[in-house]
DNA sequence: CCTATAAAGTTGTTAAGACAACCATTGTTT
DNA sequence: AAACAATGGTTGTCTTAACAACTTTATAGG
């Protein structure tokens, strides 16, 4: 009857569920030498999916802000993975460009990414996890 | 037909639904003058539903670890809604009580929690929310 | 023009999480 | 009883997030 399931909403709310997919691929990261934080592989994975875009449209896409953004990057580009290149067009823009090192990691990490996702989500038939990504949907919506 | 829908594990994954929460609550608790964290908050919680508990037993709740429950008990305790007493019959073990200021908190709190709740919730079907309640736990299950 | 405003990034501060190493106390095993 | 392991907490270090304040560059209005 009621709408409030606040266990549920309590469980999102500490991050019990992303902190636990996030030590986990955390964990199979360091075990095969990639040395690579979750929340850096975010970053490169928007990368590998559009290269050469504003540090401001990573923001976006992540839903980190600005400082957040510019202190990934700093690591990312200290890593060799990305170096920021100016716009000649509009000189407050950074495009952040993936180097070879940073191309290469893709192939390095996807195999285990892959394994943790199909671990995460064993068991959960298609229409589940159809329904279940329409609940978030419409809870990211309401958030704004 | 896949069972991998790399962009919706990618947004737990990046805790943008957690992060969307905390932030609306956070905003929601400065907006009212209540100066606590939303994860200060989830520790009150706790207490008040089943109080004079050990840290380790607030850890496991909450699924952080012992130093991270130390500091936060820390900042509780500075803010006066809690006190450590020491058990008399084993003295390695802190057990947690609520102080007068702690029991209020919970009435201050309450209403804000419960219409950010709604807002979060609002027009997804208790059906929705069961099916979506099974998934996350059958993750939560798949990453132990 | 030229002033105001907005956008893109950076820096400073504080809070928090992960991990390892550590101390104190209790339980166990001979 | 003595050595050992296990449990409950704390401290130290590094990484990250949120928010505010700031710099630089670009755009818009008068």
């Amino acid at each position: 009857m009621s709408a409030l399931h606040e266990d549920e909403v309590f469980d999102i709310l500490t991050g019990k569920i992303s902190g636990a997919i996030n030590r986990t691929l955390l964990r199979a990261f360091s075990k095969e030498n990639i040395d690579i934080s979750t929340e850096q592989w975010t970053v490169m994975a928007c990368l590998w999916n559009k290269d050469k875009v504003t540090q401001q449209s990573l923001c976006d896409i992540t839903a980190k802000d600005k400082p957040s953004m510019t202190r990934l990057i700093d690591k990312l580009e200290k890593r060799n993975f990305v170096v920021r290149v100016s716009d000649p067009t509009d000189r407050r823009i950074n495009l952040i460009h993936l180097t070879q090192a940073g191309i290469d990691l893709k192939k390095r990490s996807s195999a285990l990414v892959k394994q943790v996702a199909e671990r995460t989500l064993a068991e959960i038939s298609d229409q589940e996890l159809d329904l279940a990504r329409q609940v978030l949907k419409k809870i990211m919506k309401n958030l704004q």
